[in-house]
Parts: structure tokens; sequence; C-alpha cells
DNA sequence: AGGATTTATATCGCGCACGATTGTTTATTG
DNA sequence: CAATAAACAATCGTGCGCGATATAAATCCT
């Protein structure tokens, strides 16, 4: 009963500080690559389907334009993505990546392949927990409406 | 082969996204209580046990004391902690609930099984799921050395 | 057509989170 | 015992992440 208050029983706390192990574990790898963490979640996103709208951006990582503007601003500083509004609604914007931002992608191939290593765990493995935190994912997303 | 260099496929976003998640589930609950997420965690780990000092209170909760000095402070200015040099070695800032501080346990106490609720898991898979996301936080910690 | 509503992005303020650095106190070592 | 090193907390700069708000464009509605 008492255990209800305490950290080491968090399901909560597991993930949070899973989430900070996760980041330092990137970051070496990323510093090779001049990007943020989530920088690197963004640039994974639009080498999967370039020329994506802040917003559909945003639903996919599950992020505010109000986190995603600044970021972007950044990696189109950083010469990686373009930022222009659509001629069709000037509302949106359209991202796209650059060459430089295409070519990254080669040197940043490897590195799933460093965590998965990190983490001591074979493929089939990860592969079940990762589905299992979705599930954990959307089961919360479904709660808050 | 080329699903490797999708979000979808990385456990590192989908623990990034399920700790948004679980953000998102607390704030409300936390809300009413007039704490933040990490101070939530901070004063559950001095609920656990009072008297802490800065650093073992990073140990634990996996942050540097440029995250929890300011963290504390707000939390000293809230009027949940207090925040004082210890007389045997004056480097050391130990941390002690004030009464209110202490008094907020009660109204705290509710919130895991909230968090229970909105994850639609029993009590045992949660368990288990907690271990299975601490392992790989361990693992990962244990990489980086 | 024109005013109201909705949609899409951007801005602002606040609170983390970290690396690098600083300042003070304690421990160690020659 | 004095010089040096180590430990501890605090400070600073940068980049998220979000809620609230602003701004502008598109859509809706008589």
């Amino acid at each position: 009963m008492q255990d209800q208050l305490k950290l080491d029983n968090f399901i909560c706390f597991a993930v949070y500080t899973a989430s900070h192990a996760l980041n330092r574990v990137y970051k070496p790898l990323l510093d090779t690559l001049g990007l943020t963490y989530p920088q690197y979640l963004a640039m994974v996103a639009l080498w999967e389907r370039d020329g994506q709208t802040v917003g559909g951006l945003g639903e996919k990582l599950f992020l505010e334009s109000s986190t995603l503007t600044p970021l972007l601003k950044r990696l189109e500083t950083a010469g990686y993505v373009s930022r222009e509004r659509s001629k069709d609604d000037e509302r949106v914007v359209v991202l796209r990546l650059t060459d430089e931002g295409k070519r990254l992608k080669e040197k940043a191939i490897g590195i799933p392949g460093c965590i998965a290593a990190a983490s001591g765990r074979d493929a089939v493995d990860l592969t079940r927990l990762q589905a299992e935190i979705v599930a954990l994912r959307e089961a919360l997303n479904k709660s808050v409406v």
C-alpha cells in the first residue's frame, strides 16, 4: 500500500528516466551530425516523407507549432531544410529537405544500430518492447481526449 | 532494411512520445497541487525520504544540480521545501519538507491510481512493463559510462 | 458579397534539462 | 602545514515543450 508512492514503482518515472537515458546515448552520435535529438526526429520524419507541412509533422511527432517553428528555423539555418508558404494555401508552410539535408541521411543510417547495441537486446525483443510502449502511449493519448 | 530509418520503428521515438503523453495525463492532476511533473517527482522522492541532499536527490532522479537547484528554489518559494546548508559539511544543501509539503502527500496519494486507470492496464501488467523499461534504462546508462 | 468562424502558423512566457564554468568548502598529499 | 585536488551546489547559455495569444488566410453562411 505504502508502495503506491514510491518512485521506483512509478511507470511514469521509468519512462521519464528512460527518455533521458536515450537522450544521453544519442547525444555523442548526433553531435557528429550537428543535430539535437528532437531535430533528428524531425529529420527522420522528413527523410521518410519530404514536403510535409508544419502541422503534418507536428501530428506525427506529437508536437505543437510553438515547439516546431523554432526548431525548424534552426534546421533551416543549419541548411538542412527549407520553409516555404504553399501557393495553394498561404496559411500552410511546406518543409523540404535541401540537398545537404538529404545527404545527411547517409551519415545517420547507422545510428539506430548503435542504439540497439547499447540497449543490450536483440531486434525481436526491442520490437516487442517498442510495440508495448506505443500501446501505452495510445491508451494515454486516448484518455486525454 | 529501409525500415531502419522509419520513425514508427524507433524505440527512442516510442519512449519520447510516451513520456510526453504521460506528462499530458499528469498535467491536470498536478495543476490542482500546484506542481509541475518534475517537481512532483522531486516531492515523491522527498516523501519517500526526507532530509536528502541536492546531490542525493539528483542521483535518484538522474538530474544535474543545474536542473535541480532552480526547481528546488521554486518548491521553496511555493512553501513545500526548505533548503539549508549542512552544519557538518558546508558544501552540502539539505532539503526538508515543510509541514505544508508533508500535508501535500495526502492530496497526491490518489494520482498513481488515476494514471494506472488511464493506461488501461491492470497492476500486474503495468509492473511488468515498468520493470522492462527500467531494465532498458539501466542497460543504456551502463553503455554511456 | 461581406461579416463570422475556422484553420494554420508564429510569438511569448515559463519551466525544465544539460554542458561548461565558477566559487566555496572539504579532503589529500608532499 | 601548506599546496593541491576533489566534491558540491550554483550560475549561465542553449534548446526544447507547452499553454495562451496573435495574425493572417481560407471557409462558411446567410
